[in-house]
DNA sequence: AATTAGTATCTTGCATTATAATATACTATG
DNA sequence: CATAGTATATTATAATGCAAGATACTAATT
């Protein structure tokens, strides 16, 4: 898989994976893994970023099965920015897919 | 438009328009932008490192208009890239969306 | 009790790629 | 001769994904 087709799309699945429910590091990374190769050595500094942006806010629960959980929670502001993100990357597909298939959509 | 998702995807774009036909460096820009945002001070380097791993060649000529133009041609190798290439893309986008619309496709 | 495996978070250093800014140079037009 | 359009190229910078490694807790096995 092409790691650079990756680059600012995972921070768009995240911040879609958080508006079905809150969610904890560990498991955003399973949860894409099923999907896409993810790495926690990627997930980690980019929740980190949504959180200094204020996309997201966080807190802990205890876990019985390790150690304790940081869940991340969307803000209002980091619901808006996903839709608008949402939007720019169905039309940033459309756009790349007119070039490759048509070669060019005005000739 | 977001930066990141350009990441690598342009360089398929520009495989995928060599597949049509050879083109030079200032003539894929002003193609590409048709579609997508892009600078000369990206697509300069982009062309080089394909010349560097082998997937295009390049012949000078003149031009009645401005200085000699510099066409890129794809080689064999640089065809095959391109078809696995746009292949791993239609796949990337599938499961990006499998993401962003089901949150999860196995739940 | 000690080891191992699974769960969970985090940091550091590195590689890749897009871009702005800048430089160069040729042609045609005013 | 200055300007605009065509055309190629380089440099320094920013963003982001990842491997590798560190830390720590729980549960099951030895």
């Amino acid at each position: 898989m092409n790691i650079q087709f990756k680059k600012g799309v995972l921070e768009l699945c995240v911040l879609a994976l958080l508006t079905k429910k809150n969610r904890y590091g560990y498991d955003l990374v399973n949860e894409i893994s099923k999907n896409i190769e993810i790495s926690e050595g990627t997930i980690y500094p980019l929740l980190r970023r949504l959180k200094n942006v204020g996309w997201v806010t966080t807190y802990l629960q205890e876990s019985r099965e390790g150690a304790p959980r940081k869940y991340y929670k969307l803000t209002q502001s980091g619901q808006k920015v996903t839709e608008e993100m949402k939007a720019d990357w169905e039309d940033f597909v459309e756009k790349v897919n007119g070039l490759l298939s048509g070669g060019d959509m005005n000739e």
